[in-house]
Formats: structure tokens, sequence, C-alpha cells
DNA sequence: CATAATTTGTCCGTATGTATC
DNA sequence: GGATACATACGGACAAATTAT
């Protein structure tokens, strides 16, 4: 093979921040820590890692910031093993598609064509006690049409159950960041028809226990169409004047941190 | 309302480091800095920031490992903002699947139900020069069948513009992880079989070509079928005894206090 | 209730490596 | 090579939070 044809990719040098975060990332996936775990202390990782506090405390803000671990300070404080939900995963996915300019007309079709798969796998597969917890969150906004928060926790719910029902892990969590990224996009609308919300739910519950297909899909269909409203006034804000310098301005809470030294009592 | 109803979320701290970089990432989202655009260097961002370095540093680095920011040292060196790919998006999907014993075979599924979507939209929309890159990837292994990094590569390539052909972004995306956390779960195997994917994709291509959904469905399943083989055997093994020498071993310290209860949903 | 102990959060001075001029 | 500019890394000190005693 001629010598030319060598193509070298960019190495980048690897931070040892990641390769700490990395580390650890890699004991939870192999089981060597189990969520709920602790993490030695910084001093004890410093030791064995052999870094300096700096990086080990970058290696845990990267941990912290996957939902590895969860950090807390005080007496018996330390890093917390813990199973990450999607939010990272939702910003991580809300960020390149703005960044690619995907239209929520976009997102709005593939939870269209994604949505009856889902409804589809739950006719099949929904056990007495899925169909149950789907209820259950119907019957909780139709109690506290007024209680905005539960309207909201419970309509989401509603989904979420609906995936899981499914009984495929890889198409709720698919269900679960479209929908996601689909609120992060738009304002969270006001609930105010909680009860409508409440009906519809009942009525795709309903035709997913009749097994009927056809009545369920034609329902979600038309519940995601209600939600399509503000969606093509996204907020892409023209970049005025960026001139790198003095972008960035922060601002920071309250008790002044002046880096001398208040006295503690 | 009764005052027993009421249901607190548990709130965490805001860490400094998450507000820069949170900061940082709306100004990206906003257009108020664009790729390829350079943050202010560590000392100044100090100063707009009014944290100290070691926080700055710590946001910088969550940015880095979200692939918002490339950090390079040097004397013209600082940080750009690029564009984030879906390499961290595996990473955490992958993450929560494994931590979830998600089965490759629930994996696999997805795969199944959602590619003949693609291939519908593909059909629908696919335009001359979508179809021309299609077959230049297939021409590529058909001429490099020993070349291992190119078959690889341009099989994945296959896929990719596969989505594109689509013209729907999100769907895209999607496939794009599946895959790739595909070829996480199992060892990428060896692609002796150069000629036979570049004749497998052909087909899936032709029948794309003719309109042909039928046809073009029955083989991308048959396609995704031939990559089921390994599967069943995830490594779940516990990694053998820690290697001596500079392995950490990550102590299990006693039970930690449970605030609440670990966060399912 | 108050104090002390423990652990993370933050700050800063300094040194080192690296890339550009 | 030397000078400069920048990220990378180190280590010690103090602040704040949390809990055991």
């Amino acid at each position: 093979m001629s010598a030319g044809a060598v193509k070298f990719e960019t190495l980048k040098p690897v931070k040892a921040a990641q390769l700490i975060a990395q580390r650890v990332r890699d004991a939870v996936l192999s089981g060597e820590l189990a969520v709920g775990d602790r993490l030695p202390t910084e001093k004890e990782l410093i030791k064995q890692f052999g870094y300096s506090r700096s990086v080990v405390r970058e290696g845990l803000r990267l941990l912290e910031s996957d939902g590895l671990i969860q950090l807390q300070a005080g007496r018996n404080g330390g890093a917390v093993i813990s199973s990450p939900n999607t939010e990272r995963l939702v910003y991580g996915l809300d960020t390149i598609l703005r960044l690619q300019s995907t239209t929520a007309a976009e997102l709005l079709e593939a939870q269209r064509l994604i949505e009856p798969l889902v409804i589809q796998l739950a006719i099949d597969r929904a056990t007495p006690g899925d169909l149950a917890a789907i209820r259950r969150t119907i019957e909780l906004i139709e109690e506290n049409p007024g209680d905005k928060d539960i309207v909201l926790e419970q309509s989401n719910r509603f989904h979420t159950l609906l995936g899981e029902a499914a009984h495929n892990n890889v198409m709720a969590i698919i269900t679960t960041l479209m929908r996601e990224v689909m609120i992060e996009m738009r304002y969270s609308g006001d609930a105010a028809e909680a009860l409508i919300i409440a009906r519809i739910h009942r009525r795709i519950l309903e035709a997913i226990e009749a097994r009927d297909v056809k009545a369920a899909t034609r329902r979600a269909l038309r519940h995601l169409e209600a939600t399509e409203c503000v969606m093509s006034t996204r907020p892409q804000a023209p970049r005025a004047a960026a001139e790198p310098g003095n972008v960035v301005a922060l601002e920071k809470r309250g008790p002044a941190r002046t880096p001398g030294r208040t006295p503690q009592h």
C-alpha cells in the first residue's frame, strides 16, 4: 500500500480529569461499583489516583454533570454513585438539534412516526399492572385539575408509563427524550386545559385496553397535534455584535465572597 | 387544598461550575456566540464571571466534555466554540441502558421498528445527490475490501447518509445513536465480509431508488439481523482483581445516607 | 442546643508544559 | 534559541455545609 494513503486522525491530548471520570464510569458499568456505593473522599482519591486536588475535583464535576454521582458537602458527605436519568441526554440532544437548526416540525414528525410503534408494543405487551398505573395518572389529573404541578407531572408520567408498558426500554427512552426536548424547545405551556388532557389520555388508554391499534394511534397523534401550537416560533436570536471579549457576565449570588477572611464566628 | 398534599422535589444546590457552563451554553444557543468563536482567556473569564480559577476551569471542563468547546494550550490557545457530535450522547445513552440492564435484544428491536420509517422517508425525499453520496460509500468499500478502517467508516457512513436522505434530523440522530450504542455494546466485529456488506448496502440502495418500500425494508431488516450474532453475550462480568500497580481500588464505604430515594424517574 | 469533626466548595500563588512569534 | 502567552497542574489555605457528639 502506498505510503501517501495513510490517514491520521486528529489526536487530541486526553485530559487527566477525563481519565479519572472514565475510570470511575468503567467501575460503575463493570459492576465494580453499584448505585448507592460511595466513592472515597477527595483526600483518598488524590492518593489513589495520584493527581492533585484540582484535577480530581474536575473529574468529580464531570461525573456529577453526567448524573453518575451526587456530591454533597458536610460531615458524612461525599460522592454517591447514582443512576443517571435522561436529563443530561435531553440537554445534549437539545443542544445538537438547535445548533443544526433542526425545526420543531422535524421533531414533531419523528414523534408522530414513532408514537404508533410504542402504542402497538403497549397493546401487545401491557400488563394489567401497567394499565392500572397509567389509569392512576389520569385519575390524579381529574382529581386535581387546578394543581398545575400535579397536572404537568402526571401528564408527563402518562407518557412515561406508556413507554414502560411497551416493555422496550430503548423505545421508552427515545420517546421520553423527544418529549422532553419538545418541552425544552417551547416554553412549557400553561396547563389550563387539565381536564381536556385527562380526557384525551383516558381515550388513548381505553383504546389500548380494547387492543384497538387504529383508534389508539389516531387519538395519540391528535394529542400530539394539540401540542403543535406555538412551535414554529423558535427564538433563533441573531448574534448581535458578538465580539469575543466582553460577552459574559454572570451574576453572583448575594453574600459577598470577599477573598480575604471572614471570621467563622 | 390540604397541606399534606404538597410534594417537594429534592432540591440540589447548584454548583458554580454548572452555572458558568450553562451561561456559555446559553450564549451559544442564543446565537450570542457562534461555532468557531473563541471564549476569552481564563484570566479574562475569571474577571468576568467573578469566580476563581478552579471554578472557571471546572466549568470549562464541563463544556469541553459536552463537546461544546475545544481547549488548546499554547500561545494562541484557548477555548473555541465547536459543534458537539453524538459522541457524548452515545456515552450517556449507553450508560443509562446498561445501568437499567437493557438487553441488546431491546435495542435491536427498536432499530428494527424505526429503520423502516427512515427508509420510507428516504424513499419519499431522497435527492439524486443523496443517492449519489450513498452510492459512493458502497463503491469505496468495493474498491477497498481489504482496508478495515475504510470498510468500517464507509459502512457506518452508509447508514448516516441514509438518515440524512430521510431529511429529518431527529430521525437521523436517533438511528445514529442506536447504531453507535449497538457498536459500544458488542465489540465492533471484524469486517472480513466487506464485500458482503457492500452487496447488501447496494441492494438496499437499489430498492430505495426504485421506490420499493417493501423490498428496501425487508433488505434492511435482514441486514440488521446479520449483526445480531454475538449480541446476547454482553460482558456484564465484574472485572477480575484489579491489576497491581496504579489501578485505583475504589473502596465501597458504608451505606450512604439516603436523604430520599434514588431518583428513578 | 452548642460544639467539634469531617468533607466538599472556593480561592490563590506558583510551577510546568506547549505553542507561537 | 529566547521571549511571550496560554492552558495544565500542583498544593496549601480558608469558607461553607452537614452531621456526630
